[in-house]
RNA sequence: GGAGGGAUGGCUGAGCGGCCUAAGGCACCCGACUCGAAAUCGGGCGGGCGUUAAAAGCGCCCCGUGGGUUCAAAUCCCACUCCCUCCGCCA
């Protein structure tokens, strides 16, 4: 959410900013709806000073045993225009509020202006694309070989669109949760955290996805809760309301399950584990002081990207263009996998600066050196996700005889083993 | 699921229609004392909105949330939410 002052003042700058991103907003009517509140406003405070005055008055006339019945009237109609400019303020709050909360973010200056994925640069490439000298196979293939999946009966459970795995495959992924999590908290400074996967629409509303991403969401009506479509939301909510009074930054990191409906995503490449409805990931979360946040965003950055380097893993880092950013972000880099079984990059994280957007949002403050009372900014990054990981993992380390040779990184998290063979 | 108790400022805790512009204590900040510190003493110490170019100042609002009664509500009434204790069920 942007602050209203800040548009008020900057009207043009908003406008222009905006016009990068695919949401039409009406700025002339957010400022509109501003002029009348605080008109409104103005007027009710001067009745309710009046009343007060009047009331006191009152009170010191009552005790001297004077006839205040007259006043009394007169002051009771006062309350009632009161109480009409207080709902009139209300409401052009009410008004303006949801203008304000699908209203996406500014884009940071460096952000190049653009469409769609088309126009996202690429910022750089980091180890080389793997090479074989015979065709190499898509992890559904090497994954059914080895074991490690089974989708019909996932399907059968819940339908389409849900993992299930095997054997070494579930141990795999178990594998890399813990390395993640332990290289996190042991070399990144992360504090790791355990959060609920369900949570309320205020926390939804908090980060952001709510109210624009409901249909892209599991919903459990009857208590009025919502399946966590990313740790961001927990994490982020973890200090909503709240004045933070430990020092900046705060870094969180979180193993959660993640649910999404992906609504809109059919006929789009389905199969296997490359776009599924429940998957686990990593989570990194910053709340940091708004002058390093660009800093820390680079930070965080290194952090998700040293995973796939210790997994010797070819990656790329996309800068998205002002079009292709989360309605929230300012600034948000992609983390992208080379696939060689798709022949193609597969995006496994996403690092996002959100400056004061979720903060205003969620209200979550912090007292800066000078002792002023301002918002925070938050980020975010998966460090990284999962099932695209094990695609990644097993396209890349795969041998002519249809085996695996698993990243050494990892192999102390599973009793030492260097290879998945195929069952005979 | 059943029964009871509670929600006041960063924490603790008084207040139960107008003197609440929310006492006292703790924590924190500044100053004095001190070679320095502790102790002690003095002062300061919440948030939001409006007004303003901005600040100061001034005004309005906030005692879990939302309504109501009243000239006037932390205080009275209603509803809701959350927390705690006990019982039941249960990983």
């Amino acid at each position: 959410m942007l602050d209203v002052k800040f548009i008020r003042e900057n009207p043009k700058l908003v406008r222009a900013r905006l016009k990068t991103r695919h949401s039409p907003v009406d700025v002339a009517a957010i400022l509109e709806l501003d002029e009348r509140r605080r008109a409104a406003i103005t007027e009710g405070d001067r009745l309710k000073n009046a009343r007060n005055e009047v009331s006191k008055k009152i009170g010191e006339l009552k005790k001297a045993g004077q006839d205040t019945a007259e006043i009394q009237r007169q002051t009771r109609e006062m309350g009632e225009q009161i109480a009409a400019l207080d709902a009139q303020v209300r409401q052009i709050e009410d008004e303006q509020r949801q203008l304000l909360l699908s209203m996406p973010n500014l884009p940071h200056e460096s952000v190049p202006a653009g469409e769609d994925a088309m126009d996202n640069q690429v910022v750089r490439e980091w180890g080389h694309k793997q090479t074989f000298d015979f065709q190499p196979k898509d992890h559904v293939a090497l994954g059914e070989a080895l074991g490690l999946f089974d989708f019909e009966r996932a399907a059968r459970i819940s339908g389409a669109g849900f993992p299930l795995l095997v054997g070494l495959g579930a141990k795999l992924q178990r594998a890399l949760i813990q390395f993640m999590l332990d290289l996190h908290v042991a070399r990144h400074g992360y504090v790791e955290i355990a959060p609920p996967y369900v949570v309320g629409t205020a926390a939804m509303t908090g980060t952001g996805q709510l109210p624009k991403l409901a249909a892209d969401m599991y919903h459990v009506p009857h208590d009025d809760l919502w399946l966590i479509p990313t740790g961001e939301v927990p994490l982020t909510n973890l200090y909503r309301e709240e004045i933070i009074r430990a020092p900046l930054p705060i870094k969180l990191v979180a193993y959660t399950p993640c649910f999404r409906r992906e609504a809109g995503a059919a006929g789009q490449a389905t199969r296997g584990l490359i776009r599924v409805h429940q998957f686990d990931k990593v989570e990194l979360v910053k709340f940091v002081a708004p002058e390093t946040s660009y800093a820390e965003h680079e930070a965080l950055l290194a952090d998700a990207t040293d995973v796939l380097e210790r997994l010797g893993l070819a990656y790329r880092v996309l800068l998205l263009c002002s079009g292709d950013m989360s309605f929230g972000a300012a600034k948000c880099y992609d983390l992208e996998l080379w696939a060689p079984g798709h022949n193609g990059w597969l995006e496994v994280s996403s690092c996002s600066n959100f400056e004061a957007f979720q903060a205003r949002r969620a209200n979550i403050r912090w007292k800066n050196p000078q002792g002023k009372t301002e918002f925070v900014h938050t980020l975010n990054g998966s460090g990284v996700a999962l099932p695209r990981l094990v695609v990644a993992i097993l396209e890349n380390g795969q041998q002519a005889d249809g085996s695996v040779v698993l990243p050494e990184a990892l192999r102390p998290y599973l009793g030492g083993l260097e290879r998945l063979v195929p069952k005979t």
